[in-house]
DNA sequence: GAATCTGATGTTAGCGGTAACATTAGTCGG
DNA sequence: CCGACTAATGTTACCGCTAACATCAGATTC
C-alpha cells in the first residue's frame, strides 16, 4: 500500500476511442480559431468579432455541432439540471406539476430529470441518492416526510448551495423549518372540508381516506376533518378506502359505508376526486339520492368532477401553479442567490351540487 | 487570426474554486489507496482485495461521498440518461406511458431525462437538440412526424450508435422504415372502430376528432374510420372538438353534432374518451338515450370510461406497456447490441354499453 | 530457481469543455 | 508618438472520473 516509485517510459500511443463526435475542436478547426473562442461564441456571441462569428456560425451549421452538456458542466460547476421526484407519474395530480415546472423551466434552458417513487420512501431515498449524483442546480421533492438517510442527503446538498423544495405540503407552522416548501397545509383544507359540511348541517360525517399507506397528505386531511368534526361535536368515522384503481375502490368504499353496520352518515369527504367519483356513480346505481341521502365532497378537482350530475363539491389545490411556482423560485435562487422561501399557495373550495343543501 | 507564437511564463497560483465537494480522491485518501482503486471498488468490488474493500467503505460511509455522474460519463463515454418527448406530460395517456418507462429502466440504473413538447413539432425540434447534447444511452419520441431538422438529428444519432424509438406510432407497413418502433397502427383501431359500429348496423356515422391540430395519432384513426366506413357505404361526417379541457370539449361537440343543421348521425367515434365522456355526460343531460338514440364510443379506456352509466365502449391501448418495451428494446440494445425493432403491441375493441345493439 | 502467471494496485493521459489569465494589435488622448 | 486602454483571441490548467497500460509481490509451473 506504499507508494511504489515508478520509473515510467515514454508511452507511445494511447488507445481511446473518439466517439466519432462533432466535438468544439472540430468546429474551430473548420473555423480557423480556437476551441476557446468557439466556446465563447456560443456563450457570449457579443465577444468575437462579427467576421469571426460568420465563420463560427458556419461551422456548426457544417458539422451539426451538439454541445457535450457532460462536459460543459463538469468544466463550468454548473449543472443546468433540475432533478425532481414525485410520488407517480401516472397520477394525473403530480403530472400537471411536473408539467408546470417543465413550462417555468424549459425557457431558462434548464432540463428535467424526473423519477417517480410509486409512494415510496424508501424508493426515495434511492431516487435523491442517484440525482444528487448529477449535482443539479436544484431539487424538487414532494411532501416533507422522508427517510433518516434521505433527509441527511438532504440537508448536506441544501448546505453545498443546491437549492431543495418540498411541493405540495406545507409544514404546520409549529414546526422547525426545514426547506423551502412551495404549496398549501393539508390539515387546514381537512378542516375546512368539516367545515363545510358542518355548516350544511350535518352531524354525522365520514372521511374515506386514499387506500395508498404513504400517502401523508390525504391522511393529513383526514386529520385535520376529524379535528374540526370533533370540536364542533360532530361524530366522524375514519375509514380507508380499498386499493387498487381509484374509481372502483370509491364505489366499493361508498357500498362498505352504507352496507356497514352503523350506516349513519350523512356526508362524506374523500381523500380524491376520484374516490368521490366512484362513490357518486355507486350511488346513482344505488338510488341513494346525492345530496339528499348522502352529501358528497372530493379534492383534487378532476375534470371529471363538474361534469358529473350532480356536479362534486371539491377542494381545487393550485396543481400545476405548485409546478410554476417551484420553478419561479429555483431560478431565482441560482441566478440571484435569493434564498427560497416557503410560499403558501391558495386553494380553493368549491360548492356544487353533491353538498347543496 | 495566425497562430501568435506563445511566451508563456511560469503561472504560480490558478484559481479555480473546488466546490467544496467530497471526491474520490478525498475519500481515497481516507481510505489509504489513491482514487483508481476506489472507482475500481464502486465499479467493480470483486477486483479490490477485501481488507482494501472494507477500509473503501468505511471512507465511502465517513465522507457521505456521491459519484459525480457527469465526470463519470465524460470519462467513459457512457451516458446512462434515457431521454423521453412526449407531446404532453399532464395527459394520462402519455404520463402512463412514462411511468412504465422509468419503472422499466430505474432497476437497470438509467436516469429518465423528461421533456415535454405540447403537441409542436417544433418545440420536439428543440427538446431533441438539447437532449441530445447530454449523448443519452436512448432516445424515446413520440410519434413519427418530426421536422426536417429534427429527423436529420435523429437521423445522425442514431448512425453514432444511440438507439433511437418512436413510441405509439407505427409506420403502415408500406412506408419506408425509419427508426424502431413500439406501438400499433392509428389506422387500423380506426377500421376497427367504424366496423364495430357498422356491425351494430349503424350507417349514418360520425367521428369527432380531438381539438389539437397536431394530435396525428387521432387523425389517423379518423382516416382510418373514415375509410372502412366509406367502403361500406356508410356516410361519415368528420368533425374536430373545440379546444379547451376534453370532457367540457365533449359536451360541446356532441351539442354541435346533434344540434346541427343535418343532424342524422346514429353513431360517434371520438379521439378519446374524455370527448366520449363529456358526449355521454351531455346525452344524458339532453335525454338523449344512448345507445338507443345516439352510440358513443371513445379510445384510450381511462378510468372513468367504465364507471359511467351507461358504461363507454372504447378501445384499449397499451399505455403502460408501450413504456416498458420501450424500456426493453433500449436495454436490450445498449447491453447486447441487439438493433431495435419495431414491435407491435396489442390493443383491445372493448365493446360495452354505449354501443350495446 | 528462472520463467510465467495472477491478483492487487498504481501512473498517465484524456474525455470535452470552461475559468483564469496572457498576449497582441489597434485606438485614442495629450 | 508614447503610454493606457480596449477588443479579440490565445494558452494553460483543471473539472472529476475512467480506459489503458504499468508495476510488483507472491504463487505456480517446469
Amino acid at each position: 500500500m506504499s507508494k511504489p516509485t515508478p520509473a515510467f517510459p515514454q508511452t507511445l500511443h494511447r488507445q481511446r476511442r473518439g466517439h466519432g463526435r462533432v466535438t468544439l475542436e472540430d468546429v474551430a478547426q473548420q473555423a480557423g480559431v480556437t476551441s476557446i473562442t468557439v466556446s465563447r461564441f456560443l456563450r457570449e456571441p457579443h465577444r468575437v468579432a462579427l467576421l469571426t462569428a460568420e465563420r463560427i456560425q458556419a461551422a456548426l451549421q457544417a458539422t451539426g455541432y451538439l454541445p457535450n452538456k457532460q462536459a460543459g458542466q463538469l468544466a463550468s460547476g454548473r449543472s443546468r439540471i433540475v432533478a425532481a421526484i414525485i410520488p407517480s407519474i401516472a397520477n394525473s395530480i403530480f403530472a400537471e406539476t411536473v408539467q408546470g415546472l417543465s413550462d417555468g423551466l424549459q425557457p431558462a434552458g434548464y432540463e428535467l430529470l424526473l423519477a417517480s417513487t410509486g409512494y415510496s420512501m424508501e424508493r426515495e431515498e434511492e431516487q435523491i441518492r442517484a440525482l444528487l449524483g448529477w449535482f443539479p442546480s436544484g431539487l424538487i421533492v414532494t411532501g416533507r416526510h422522508h427517510t433518516k438517510a434521505a433527509l441527511a442527503m438532504l440537508h448536506a446538498a441544501a448546505e453545498a448551495g443546491t437549492p431543495i423544495i418540498e411541493v405540495w405540503d406545507l409544514q404546520p407552522a409549529t414546526a422547525e423549518p426545514g426547506f423551502a416548501q412551495v404549496g398549501f397545509n393539508h390539515e387546514t383544507v381537512g378542516r375546512a372540508m368539516a367545515e363545510h359540511l358542518l355548516a350544511q348541517g350535518h352531524k354525522k360525517l365520514a372521511y374515506v381516506d386514499s387506500g395508498v399507506a404513504e400517502d401523508f397528505r390525504a391522511h393529513e386531511r383526514g386529520a385535520g376533518f376529524r379535528a374540526a368534526a370533533r370540536a364542533a361535536g360532530a361524530s366522524v368515522r375514519l375509514v380507508s378506502a380499498p386499493k387498487g384503481e381509484a374509481i372502483a375502490s370509491g364505489r366499493l368504499a361508498l357500498a362498505a359505508l352504507m352496507d356497514g353496520p352503523r350506516a349513519i352518515v350523512s356526508a362524506a369527504a374523500f381523500a380524491n376526486d376520484n374516490l368521490a367519483c366512484g362513490a357518486l356513480l355507486e350511488a346513482g346505481v344505488r338510488g341513494l339520492p346525492v345530496p339528499g341521502g348522502l352529501a358528497l365532497m372530493g379534492f383534487g378537482d378532476f375534470a371529471i368532477s363538474r361534469q358529473l350530475s350532480p356536479t362534486l363539491t371539491t377542494v381545487s389545490p393550485p396543481r400545476y401553479e405548485i409546478g410554476e411556482e417551484a420553478a419561479r423560485l429555483l431560478l431565482a435562487s441560482i441566478n440571484d442567490g435569493e434564498v427560497a422561501t416557503t410560499r403558501a399557495l391558495p386553494w380553493e373550495l368549491l360548492v356544487r351540487d353533491s353538498t347543496a343543501r
